[in-house]
DNA sequence: GCCAACGTTGGC
DNA sequence: GCCAACGTTGGC
């Protein structure tokens, strides 16, 4: 059991979509270090912290599982999808997504109050220049961050 | 909109 | 295999 966080931009899909839906695939990482999580390293019942990017209110808006193990992201094939790929094909698909399943919403924890947090110092979402969309979380700071959540 | 940081591409 | 140029991310 592991334990992931997950930016998704709130205007695309956001942890009350995700209440709503109750479960999406993660299409449109096109990060190879991103999918390699999802397609090595994450397994169902994985922990997620669903992260709010590129918005006014940056943080932690919810808790989620790994529901789907990996498998190919249909975007990359659709032409009109601004994630496909050209150099992407069903026989060798490039990209991989898996599927995240809402467990709860959260009062949001702001990026501010994580890095304000000494015991989160550490967290890789926090590093500098982080720009990964999938980072790991230790069971330490899964720990640390639900206890900030209560 | 700016820009730092980093990933990817492609010429050599 | 190097590395400059370019593209993207994402906080501010």
């Amino acid at each position: 059991m592991r334990y992931w966080l997950m930016k998704s931009e709130p205007d695309d899909v956001s942890i009350d979509d995700l209440a709503s839906m109750g479960e999406v695939g993660w299409y449109g990482v096109r990060n190879y270090q991103a999918r390699n999580f999802m397609r090595d390293a994450m397994a169902l019942g994985d922990g997620v912290l669903f992260y709010h990017s590129s918005c006014p209110q940056p943080g932690v808006a919810g808790l989620a599982e790994v529901s789907r193990l990996a498998y190919p992201d249909p975007t990359q094939f659709d032409p009109e999808s601004r994630y496909f790929d050209p150099k992407s094909t069903p026989d060798q698909p490039r990209w991989q997504q898996v599927d995240v399943r809402f467990v709860r919403k959260t009062r949001l924890l702001s990026l501010d109050e994580m890095r304000r947090m000494p015991t989160l110092a550490g967290m890789q979402v926090l590093q500098r220049g982080n720009r990964l969309s999938i980072t790991s979380v230790s069971e330490a700071e899964w720990r640390d961050i639900l206890a900030l959540l209560d």
